[in-house]
DNA sequence: GGTGTGACTTTAT
DNA sequence: GATAAAGCCACAC
């Protein structure tokens, strides 16, 4: 992390949290929101986190609702996902009592 | 500098 | 289990 092309604190530690996901499994944006140090940032790490990929490339796909779904409208999520060994059902979304990171 | 907005969460019905 | 409503906060325009 030495290029800082975020101006934004907020962004730099919710990516640098994303970052820390292990792959093959997944975080709830609650729970990044919460490592972030806000609990009620969750829609602003939904938010932010689409736009984390115009900031850089992160690992945005490893993040998904609490319910376990993933982003709407973006299939390639699930792609990603699966490419990592995590079971994405058909309905687009993961087991969480399978591949939630375990922070 | 104010407004709109969202890839959410939780509680209540 | 599903649906509804409220809360919440920083970013983009």
């Amino acid at each position: 992390m030495k290029t800082k092309i975020l101006q934004e604190d907020l962004i730099y530690e919710i990516l640098s949290a994303v970052e820390e996901i292990p792959e093959g499994k997944v975080a709830t944006y609650g729970q990044i929101a919460r490592l972030t140090g806000r609990e009620k940032n969750a829609r602003l790490v939904g938010k932010v986190l689409s736009m984390a990929q115009y900031y850089g490339s992160y690992p945005c796909h490893r993040v998904v609702n609490h319910a376990g779904r993933l982003a709407p409208g973006w299939a390639e999520q699930r792609f990603l996902l699966e490419a990592e060994g995590v079971a994405v059902k058909d309905n687009n979304s993961v087991d969480l009592k399978k591949y939630q990171w375990n922070c």
